[in-house]
DNA sequence: ACCTGAACACCGTTCAAGT
DNA sequence: ACCTGAACACCGTTCAAGT
């Protein structure tokens, strides 16, 4: 069925599969996404240039989602909402991390997003140089609680004896409502020192 | 060749080379690594079980470079020379991280660090349940600042106009020095904010 | 015990051929 | 313009064969 009357694919639908093949846990790749489009691999290449672009549609995919509206107000509430949005993103969508880690980040909607957070920073009085230094900061510590949200007990695994770690593994209760509040607990953290940084800013000693 | 007198490999040799070829940037395989090793994918399978292995050999391999010893003191200083060794784990191999983020770990020297840090921060009063969270923090807080050291301004490519974020990266003036200030900054915020934690547990109102 | 070489099912990408 | 199918160089892994 070559050159259907009505176009099969398109980078949309691409987007919406590639994103549902990687929540699904199983491996993510251009042959496997083709079989789950009922498509051959060859065909993606008009849509799309190759497997980069795919994972890049996929944090766009993702990023739509929960850093749809610019938040306004003080930059804290800013970049509260931000730093939500963000954990919710990684959280709801953990095996995306491992693919797009490290690539250099260009979908619009995510710039934007990180833009207006900068806007806010600097109108607030935070040094120019630091800025990308917080966002940094904040994108780790989204990323680390994501990560913590998203996989409970897995990420170590003593094989031996240990003091501590693997007590504390075990005990280790989780579930949403319990890293909902620690999230909310480390953000509050991350705000006060923030706050007494741009406070010290303000009236040098 | 078959069976040589002495071994050609062994899991050390292996580790090195892995960690080499990482480094050198080139994409990281099975195959690749035989290749760089004179030898063939499967003489590597008489050593290691297989690629998820060997990433976790490599994981293994930097930790050794970085955390070697495990550090004395008050926790705040356990905790703030642990922060230093990982990012300039992450940041001195920054090729790494794609492939170990997620992973589960085993390695017992990374293991023993946590476990270290762990037991510093029980001992000083942080409540069991919550040390994991500060664990994840730390360890995300390091991927980040390794990840800002080791890329410099290819992370964010905004490719319309913005307000703020294109202008910071473009006067971003990077470099180790730079880059070391402001992780030292961070990490003092960061130590600011849980002694406060501290300080309000002790003392509750 | 430790290597090779053949084999397998996969991968990402290109490109001529079809409508 | 948009799909197929063949082809390519690669990937990770298994296993019989050799010493």
């Amino acid at each position: 069925m070559p050159r259907p009357r009505v176009p099969l694919l398109s980078a949309d639908r691409i987007a919406d599969a590639a994103l549902e093949l990687v929540d699904s846990g199983r491996p993510f790749g251009v042959n496997a996404l083709a079989r789950a489009l009922g498509v051959t691999p060859s065909s993606l290449y008009n849509h799309v240039s190759g497997r980069d672009e795919i994972i890049e549609l996929i944090r766009g995919r993702i990023a739509a989602r929960y850093l749809p509206v610019l938040p306004q107000g003080s930059w804290d509430e800013v970049l509260a909402e931000t730093l939500r949005g963000e954990r919710r993103m990684y959280a709801e969508h953990p095996n995306a991390i491992p693919l797009i880690v490290g690539k250099t980040i260009t979908d619009p909607l995510v710039i934007a997003s990180y833009d207006h957070l900068a806007t806010s920073l600097v109108d607030a009085g935070f040094p120019e140089d630091e800025v990308l230094t917080v966002i940094a900061i904040i994108d780790s510590f989204a990323l680390g609680f994501g990560l913590d949200l998203a996989s409970p007990d897995d990420i170590w695994q003593p094989q031996g004896r240990t003091a501590t770690l693997g007590r504390l593994l075990a005990s280790a209760e989780r579930g949403a409502a319990r890293s909902d509040r620690a999230f909310e607990e480390g953000l509050e953290l991350l705000l006060d020192s923030l706050r007494l940084r741009l406070a010290r800013l303000r009236e040098p000693d």
